[in-house]
DNA sequence: TCAATACATTAGAATCGTTCTAAACTGATA
DNA sequence: TATCAGTTTAGAACGATTCTAATGTATTGA
């Protein structure tokens, strides 16, 4: 992303020194999964002292305005994905690793939704031995 | 169940007073969805008084001699599952609520799992609306 | 330019589901 | 029935996340 700071107020976010540094590292182009502790190993090892605090609420701040989707996984750790298009995953529970799927997949065989249910969207998992 | 004593002997387990009430509450034959908040609820209602610890203990021993699966749906709470089929779900996260999908549902265009993994399992998660 | 102010950052406390600890209890066995 | 391994339990501890409230900063309009 060539100027992170307009990219942030188009999206009513002020462009502090921290939203830079976080939007920077994870808007670089290529897709993330991360968690607030992944996201703040990866900071500290660029030296900068971004506070727990404000990389959760940075993350829920990129989420609340679209940039991020929210990906619940396991019941340890919330992972945010950069990639906001409809896709799916490889988990390796092992690594704790997610890779996305981008391929168009498609699941025949779909039951009906329960009465005044109505599907929002359909998640597939892949899970990964080793 | 008709003998949930021996039914747990057989396991391994020793058939304890609470056990016993959480075993016969669990496999009665209708397929459940518990987490350890909804079981511990339940059991208050027949006037069981048994502890949030031995609640925790139960479900994982159920859980570690198979006869419970365990879902990862979100990032608040461990779901386990009575059914220990492989099969899929809908989820309403508005009800906090799962239904299993038993009929054969398939996936296809699935891309090659990357180098040295292999597919463990597939786990479709059908969100639901309202 | 530079207050005034609304918004953001932060350390540390609080929360909450879950796990651990260690003392009391009980089912299995002889 | 005594023994003891396995079980239950209250409460402490844990860990990810959220909250609090004090301090800092981006924005803006005079
Ligand atoms: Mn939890
Ligand atoms: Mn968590
Ligand atoms: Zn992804
Ligand atoms: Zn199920």
């Amino acid at each position: 992303m060539k100027d992170i700071k307009h990219f942030l107020r188009q999206n009513s976010l002020r462009p502090t020194k921290q939203r830079v540094i976080i939007a920077n590292y994870l808007f670089d182009g290529i897709n993330k999964h991360v968690t607030a502790e992944t996201l703040s190993n990866k900071l500290l090892k660029m030296k900068a002292g971004i506070s727990l605090a404000t990389i959760y609420n940075t993350l829920h701040d990129f989420y609340e305005k679209g940039l991020l989707k929210k990906l619940m996984i396991n019941s340890e750790r919330i992972y945010f994905d950069t990639n906001t298009e409809h896709h799916h995953h490889f988990y390796s529970k092992n690594d704790q690793k997610l890779i996305d799927i981008n391929v168009d997949m498609k699941v025949s065989g779909l039951p009906k939704p329960p009465k005044n249910k109505k599907i929002n969207k359909i998640e597939v998992l892949v899970h990964l031995d080793n």
